[in-house]
DNA sequence: CAGAAGTGGAGAGCTTGCCTCCACATGGAG
DNA sequence: CTCCATGTGGAGGCAAGCTCTCCACTTCTG
């Protein structure tokens, strides 16, 4: 006895890309916009746990909304997902450009974390995207990876050649490194929005050749790109404390 | 070194505060252990977050046993909180221990990571009950940081004058990168158990003095111990992604 | 072998989150 | 200004999933 969702309306409602649809009422396409501002805000805060409800308490409007305009959660994580990959292909196209390419790398581990670091729901959403993604097959489109990984083997075999890269690491560690410190954003941040710039300097001083070329060798062998996806897969995005504590 | 055989602490029960409470049936003593190594192993793998249904299933026991032995879920965690308690003394006292400070530094954030690292459960205990005794203050008993912090200082001090550790580098500094570390064991276990070996290689050397004093100056200032306690609070334990994922 | 001690696991009761539904509000075309 | 398609709020249905209780039943041990 299932009335399908009142969708049987003619109207599929895709206002995206594909035609263009009636456009949305006024006040309706401002509410859109709030609600998208909303989600960004609180899922930085909270990461990609945090209910709809909330979303909609932040953007001052009712559940009902939402759904109107996103026809589930997963719709509003996608349309977020747009503007982190927009953001992030800004990131790579600027560090590439950099004349040194040490200097490319720095920048590139330097904004990641600024960007992607005061913002857990970023994060969030790109591991869950780039889980589907990889387990779905890319039909959806450039995922993260493949626009990143060609400029950070670039960046890193000529860093490595102009002598500043210690030669031994692989492209694969610079995003094992980054997603370290990523958890020292985070750890940071209630405190300082500033203080992993410390760490991060650390990081890049073990990355850096040693002119004495004394470094310690890495035994350990790196990940290889199969391997990093792996990983990435394997990887929870979400955390929650549920307050749960204590009497 | 040697993986550390994992000596959990033959600790000859609780030693209840009450009195000289009646010992347990032969039967339920086993059991109770069961319970203990089960919570161990299932909190390692999913965290705190894991249920107790989860936990009798990998005892091989009913819900209902677990009550019996304890009274609710924060009392399991309080006696693991005990065993974990136990294990990073040792390895405090064994990095004491070492003569050259270096080294010592070295063995403390490789075992903390050997034992923390493959073991989410027991990393989520340590923060939870930390939060605990920071915010109820220490009635309850040493806190780790208070076991730890000590060694540390004099580690840090030592290495420096023994001219193997940057001097710039603080204290917190030590335990910011070891929560870092921490990230990568988790992001690369389900994968390989030793591939963070390679990533602390790489955080250890930007922690070495540089015998040319080329180190990058660290211009922002370390955390003091205040800021360490309140990142330590803030942070959140606990995570589960929920499978939420996909229809 | 009696009965004290211990056990299992169904289910009560709770919280939390997603999403639906529909009486009501409102922008803007005529 | 009027009218109604379009849009809105938010209570509540439904589903999970958790902690913890209860008690008929089993197992130890003196």
């Amino acid at each position: 006895m299932e009335t399908k969702p009142q969708v049987t309306a003619p109207e599929p409602e895709v206002a995206e890309i594909g035609g263009p649809s009636r456009p949305l009422r006024r006040d309706a396409e401002r509410n859109r916009r709030l609600i998208l501002g909303a989600a960004k805000s609180v899922f930085a805060r909270r990461g990609l746990e945090a209910s709809l409800d909330e979303v909609a308490k932040e953007a001052g409007l009712g559940v009902g909304t939402v759904y109107r305009r996103f026809p589930n959660r997963d719709a509003l994580i996608d349309a977020l997902f747009d503007d982190m990959v927009a953001s992030i292909k800004l990131i790579a196209e600027h560090a590439s450009a950099e004349p040194r390419a040490w200097d490319g790398l720095v920048y590139f581990m330097t904004a990641m974390l600024e960007t992607q670091g005061h913002d857990k729901g970023l994060r969030d959403v790109m591991i869950a995207r780039e889980q589907d993604l990889i387990t779905c097959g890319p039909e959806k489109g450039s995922t993260v990876r493949e626009m990143v990984q060609p400029m950070l083997y670039d960046l890193v075999h000529r860093a490595q050649r102009e002598g500043d890269l210690r030669p031994d690491v692989a492209p694969t560690d610079i995003g094992v490194l980054l997603i370290a410190s990523v958890g020292v954003v985070e750890f940071t941040a209630p405190l300082s929005s500033t203080a992993w710039r410390r760490h991060l300097a650390v990081v890049l001083d073990g990355l850096r050749s040693r002119p004495d070329g004394a470094s310690a060798p890495l035994v350990e062998p790196a990940l290889d790109d199969d391997e990093m996806d792996a990983c990435m897969a394997g990887w929870k995005y979400g955390t929650q404390q549920a307050d749960r504590r204590r009497a």
